[in-house]
Formats: C-alpha cells, sequence, structure tokens
RNA sequence: GCCGGAGUAGCUCAGUUGGCCAGAGCAGCCGCCUUGUAAGCGGCAGGUCAGGGGUUCGAAUCCCCUCUCCGGCUCCA
C-alpha cells in the first residue's frame, strides 16, 4: 500500500503501483470522470503515470482555473498540429507546448505560411474538435519510438527520441488522435472537442530548439480559452496593451522619434526629455552625501576595451571607427570609471569611492532586435561604480538594494523581483573570484526574497537584476548591481591600506533604472501617456476664453513658471472646445480656464484629466497647490 | 543576423485582370469666427508612390537587389 495526500490534508491510501486515474476512482466516480490530469508534487502529470508512497497530489479538472489551461492548450497544440497535417501533406513537426498567454506549435511546411493561412486552418481545427476524436496515450521503446518517427519521415522527432535517449530515458509516451502521433510528455484533456475556444494569434520563425545555427522553422502562435468571454476578454486586453504601446504614444505626445539616419538610435523631443531626466535625478539625489557625479568620455581607444576584457566578450556589440588610431565608443562605462578611480594614489580612507555617472553608452544591435525605447542602439544609463574593500561589499550591496526598493516605489512599482545570476558559460577571472563574488551577493541578500538564475551573469561577475511588475501585469527588467574582481586586475587598481600595503579595491557596478530610454518606454506603457503630476511633460495648460483673456492668461503662466511648473497658455484662435480636447488627447493634468469670471475675481477655474471637476481656486491658492504637488511627488 | 509580413503627403489610410494630371481625413499655412469645459467655417499648400535596377507602348501595381518598419527567433538594458 501506498498513501498519497490531498490537497486538503487528507491522506488517501492506494495499492501499490496505483495511477492519477485510480487516485481519482477512489474518491469519486464524478471525479474519476472529470480529472484529466494530475499535479503531483507540484508537476503536472498524466492520469496514467503511478505515484510513489508520500506524494502530494491534486487532481485537475475542468474547474481547476488556471491549471486546467495547460492540459487543454496543450491538446489545443496537437488538434493544430493535426490541422496543419491535413492541410499541408509532407509537414513535419517539431515542438508545440502550452505558453502564458496560450500555446504554440514548430512546424516545417513544404510552403511558407501567412496569416491568411489562418481562416482555413482555424476551420480545419474547429472540424477536429467537432470529431471529438479521443486522445491516447502509449508508451514506446527508444528503439521503437526512433524506427516510427524515421519511417514517419518526422526528423525533429526522431531528434527529440534520441536526445531524450541521451539523457538516460529508456522509454517514451506517445499520444494519439486520429491520424495524428506525437511525442509528447502530456498531459491532454480526454478529446479534441475539450480545447476550448481558439484563435491563431501569429505566425514567426523560430529556430529549431532555439539555436541560430539549427534550421529556422514557422512558429504559429495561438490562443484558447474555456470560454467565449474569456477569449474575448483576453483579445481585448491585446487591444487595450496596443493602445498603450509607447511608440504609438511617443509620437503622438511629441516624446521622441526615430529617423532613417541612426535605426536604432532616439531623438528625444523636448517633452520626452524633459520627463526623462525628471525621472532621474532623484535617483541620484537620494543619496547626495554617498554618491559622487563623474563623467567619462563617450570615445576611447580600442585598447582600453581590449585590456578591460569587453573586446574579447563583447566585441559584436561595439561601435568602432579610426583613422591613425582605432577608436570605439563605449558601449558601458566601467572602464571609464575604473580610469577615473586610478587617475591618483588611493588610499583606504577613499573608499567606498562611489562614483555615478548618467553614461550615453551606444551599442551595435542586431536589426531584428530592435524595438522602440526598449531595445535600441544608443542609451543613457543611471550607472555607479562603487570601489571598496571586500569586507565593505555587504553593506554597500545592502544600501544599494535598499535604495532601489526605495526608488521604484517612488513611481509606483512596489513588486520588485530580484533574481541572482550566476557564472556564465563564457566568463573571464578565475573560478576562486567568482564564488567569493557570488558568496558575497548571497550574504548580502540574507532574508530577502530572490530566485537563483544559474548561469547568466555577466562576463566580469555575478549579478543581482531587479525586475518590477507593472499596471498590466507585464514584468521587466530594470536595474542590475554587478560584483567584479576582474576590472580592477585588468587594470591593476589599488589602494593604500591602512597597514601601508597595496590591495586591490572590489568593483560594485549598479544601475537603479538600467537604461533611461527603456525606462520611460516602460513608464509610458504603464501608466498609458498618463504621466504622475511631477514627470509630466506639461504641469497645466492655460486656456482663455478669449482674446480679451490672454493678458491675464500669460499672468497666470508666468505665476507658476516663477515656482518652476513647466505651464503653456493655448492663445489659438480656435473654440474652446477644441483647445480644451487638445489638452484631454495631450493628456496635460490640468487645464486652466480662465474667461471674465476669473479675470474679475483673481480665480482660475481648473480643470482635471477627463473633465474631472476641480473647481475654482485662487491664483495664488493654484500656484501653492501645483507646487506642493510637483515636489511633494519627487520626494516622497 | 535569421524567418514571415509591410513601406503611397508630417500622421492614419484609399488606390490590383498594369492605362486619363495619384486620392481622403487629421496635422500645417492663410483668412473668417471671439468662443465657458472633448473636434466652428472657408481656402491654400503638401507626394522621385522607401531607394536602385529590370519587364512593358505604358509600372504605385509585375520581377530582382538594397534600406527601414512590424511580429517572432537568437541576443540583451
Amino acid at each position: 500500500m501506498i498513501t498519497v495526500k490531498l490537497p486538503d490534508g487528507t491522506p488517501l491510501e492506494l495499492p501499490d503501483g496505483a495511477t492519477g486515474a485510480e487516485a481519482a476512482a477512489a474518491i469519486g466516480p464524478g471525479l474519476a470522470k472529470a480529472a484529466v490530469a494530475a499535479v503531483v508534487d507540484g508537476e503536472m502529470r498524466d492520469l496514467a503515470l503511478p505515484l510513489a508512497d508520500g506524494e502530494a497530489i491534486e487532481l485537475v479538472t475542468k474547474k481547476s482555473g488556471d491549471a486546467y489551461l495547460y492540459p487543454m492548450r496543450h491538446t489545443a497544440a496537437h488538434v493544430l498540429a493535426e490541422a496543419v497535417q491535413r492541410l499541408f501533406p509532407g509537414t513535419s513537426f517539431a515542438f508545440g507546448p502550452p505558453i502564458e498567454d496560450g500555446f504554440y506549435y514548430d512546424f516545417e511546411l513544404p510552403r511558407p505560411l501567412t496569416e491568411d493561412d489562418f481562416p482555413a486552418i482555424e476551420n480545419e481545427m474547429r472540424r477536429i474538435a467537432r470529431e471529438k476524436a479521443g486522445l491516447s496515450r502509449s508508451v514506446m521503446s527508444i528503439a521503437e519510438a526512433d524506427a516510427f518517427f524515421s519511417e514517419a519521415k518526422q526528423p525533429y522527432k526522431v531528434d527529440q527520441v534520441r536526445e531524450l535517449a541521451s539523457q538516460g530515458e529508456t522509454e517514451v509516451s506517445i499520444y494519439q488522435q486520429n491520424d495524428f502521433t506525437d511525442l509528447c510528455r502530456g498531459p491532454h484533456v480526454h478529446t479534441t472537442g475539450e480545447i476550448g475556444h481558439i484563435k491563431l494569434m501569429s505566425v514567426a520563425g523560430a529556430y529549431f530548439r532555439g539555436d541560430s545555427d539549427n534550421t529556422m522553422l514557422t512558429r504559429v502562435y495561438a490562443t484558447s480559452f474555456p470560454t467565449k468571454a474569456e477569449l474575448d476578454a483576453y483579445l481585448e486586453r491585446i487591444e487595450l496593451a496596443k493602445a498603450r504601446d509607447h511608440r504609438r504614444l511617443g509620437r503622438r505626445l511629441d516624446l521622441f522619434t526615430f529617423d532613417d539616419a541612426g535605426p536604432g538610435f532616439p531623438f528625444f523631443l523636448p517633452r520626452g526629455w524633459s520627463s526623462s531626466t525628471r525621472s532621474a535625478p532623484p535617483c541620484v539625489r537620494a543619496r547626495p552625501a554617498r554618491l559622487r557625479r563623474d563623467r567619462d568620455p563617450t570615445i576611447l581607444s580600442e585598447d582600453l576595451w581590449k585590456r578591460s576584457g569587453h573586446w574579447e566578450h563583447y566585441r559584436e556589440n561595439i561601435l568602432h571607427r579610426g583613422r591613425r588610431r582605432r577608436y570605439a565608443v563605449k558601449p558601458m562605462n566601467c572602464p571609464g570609471a575604473a580610469l577615473v578611480f586610478r587617475s591618483r594614489r588611493r588610499s583606504y580612507r577613499d573608499l567606498p569611492l562611489r562614483l555615478a555617472e548618467f553614461g550615453h553608452v551606444h551599442r551595435h544591435e542586431l536589426s531584428g532586435v530592435l524595438h522602440g525605447l526598449f531595445r535600441v542602439r544608443a542609451f543613457t544609463q543611471d550607472d555607479a561604480h562603487i570601489f571598496c574593500r571586500l569586507d565593505q561589499v555587504k553593506d554597500e550591496i545592502q544600501a544599494v538594494l535598499d535604495l532601489i526598493d526605495r526608488f521604484y516605489a517612488r513611481f509606483g512599482f512596489t513588486e520588485v523581483h530580484k533574481l541572482l545570476s550566476t557564472r556564465p558559460a563564457k566568463a573571464a577571472g578565475t573560478r576562486e573570484m567568482w564564488d567569493r563574488a557570488e558568496d558575497a551577493l548571497r550574504e548580502a541578500l540574507e532574508g530577502r526574497e530572490y530566485t537563483l538564475n544559474e548561469g547568466d551573469g555577466a562576463f566580469y561577475g555575478p549579478k543581482i537584476d531587479f525586475q518590477v511588475t507593472d499596471s498590466m501585469g507585464r514584468r521587466w527588467q530594470l536595474g542590475t548591481c554587478q560584483l567584479d574582481f576582474s576590472m580592477p586586475e585588468k587594470f591593476d587598481l589599488s589602494f593604500t591600506s591602512e597597514q601601508d600595503t597595496d590591495e586591490r579595491p572590489v568593483m560594485i557596478h549598479r544601475a537603479v533604472l538600467g537604461s533611461i530610454e527603456r525606462f520611460l518606454g516602460i513608464l509610458i506603457e504603464d501608466c498609458g501617456g498618463d504621466f504622475p503630476f511631477w514627470l509630466a511633460p506639461e504641469h497645466a495648460r492655460v486656456i482663455p476664453v478669449s482674446d480679451r483673456h490672454h493678458d491675464y492668461a500669460n499672468t497666470v503662466r508666468h505665476t507658476l513658471v516663477e515656482r518652476g511648473l513647466r505651464v503653456d497658455v493655448d492663445a489659438r484662435s480656435e473654440s474652446m472646445g477644441r483647445r480644451i480636447r487638445d489638452g484631454e488627447v495631450g493628456k496635460v493634468p490640468y487645464l486652466l480656464i480662465v474667461g471674465d469670471r476669473e479675470v474679475e475675481s483673481g480665480q482660475v477655474s481648473v480643470r482635471a484629466r477627463r473633465g474631472e471637476e476641480v473647481g475654482s481656486r485662487t491664483l495664488a491658492d493654484l500656484t501653492k497647490e501645483l507646487a506642493a504637488l510637483a515636489s511633494g511627488d519627487a520626494s516622497a
């Protein structure tokens, strides 16, 4: 006998070798019929697999919510593949897993596929769904599976069978519905009729196994939801996100632009740059006593980058050009900071030396990866490099962690995810150095929640990355805090210790917002262009009712501008309705209407975004309120 | 870089069995209107149809090359 634990904690006794299906049957016939999979110790499994003593099991049914999506979409992927098999004979099949918002399947097709083919494929999928074909699971030995898929001319499946064999598997599971047979771990729903409401989303290229040395396959992205309402809600969410696309808003709100003269190099318009520069200085101001500003050259000799190790590890991304001596445009700020450190003899009394720089870096990025402000070829890092002794590392890192938490909260990002990334395959420096650095980071993180990201460190050292979740639930990588024993060695950095010996400092690289450009893009999408007041490119706009109110309108503007507020007057000869609309569309936080009544009483009629009634204020009160709003938020 | 799609006025887009001087709305400019909380009216101007080559009596439209953009893959902040 074995005993498994049910979700409510009750134990369930079963005979040896009992399967998930038998567990369901033991609980009740209704469940036996409804169950499609079992979550065993957190892992989704087919009901046909045997359970072991002591395992915690949870049976998945249509009522299981998100857990049900996995087998449902997995089956939908098989149905997609079967539809493609019917419509495009000769297709080879690769992988087709469920993913975050749906599923995909990778094919090698006899001809290119376009979205014009979607209706036909969707119709075929619906036809297969109506057939309600059962999915049957079977097991083959490696040899049988190899022979079967070789015979079926499915090279990617054969490849996967051999891959599994090399991992020590002796048999593989196979799922079949109608004439479609797939190598698959499962689990699946019972029939093709239970794939929910489906929609094909897009077609894209994808390398087999994600390796750019492999052939490029055709990937069809699709999604499915149990009900039509859920599918529609999802599609609506996509539309909403599209309306917030920072590339669209950036153009409409006059924030930034791109030009063919420099693909991937953003041009910031005055309105855009005021927002992005304003988002940064508080970061530096946050600890005036701790940070010292510096600034290094943008272009430096290639030899420098050879010495720093960037040439070896990062050459593809460095833009360079030279006449007699070869120069390179800096892709990172760290070697410059190392040179600043080395500019004179350093003492232990100088440490920790914290240099902050808003470095404008350039990197060559492959044309296909450029994407609005999210991925560009020139960007500004709110960078800092801290030079310190090994025994100061923990305190310094913890101070950075604190700073980052506080700073993100200021922008409304309270959900901060921390990732500790360790030694990558291609790394500079010795194993011992890496171990010491990783230990130091782990120690600094003690007591905080974080996840381990094995092998994803920078080439010069391990790092802690920071991700925030925006208002739409998307996760973005922002800041980073990296420990570096390698750069100080490359540049032979040293300081004189209390004992009058030469010691090597440790270097900490950190960025809070990461790329200012990217952060602005995230911010635009997070707020949909409705910037928080303190960040708005234009705090308020004065709208005089008619020509005779222009003088008063200018007085209002002057008064507010004197207090450091960004205010314009819209004195165009357009109707009021029109000027108010333009203010709304331009997302100006406050529209200040002034006509006869206001001139007489020395007041201003205030309209907030989306017509929200604020009422009238005297000019003095309004000035005080807005000034408080601007500075209050910024230092909150 | 790779796969697929696209590129017509500053922006959003019409314009395909190849055929008169290539169209609209918005934005721009000029005028009129002098306005009370989300688009007042009229006029003008604006295009080497991404660039280059080819097919044709004739190309925005068909073919080839290059560039850029979009969706992915790889990479990454």
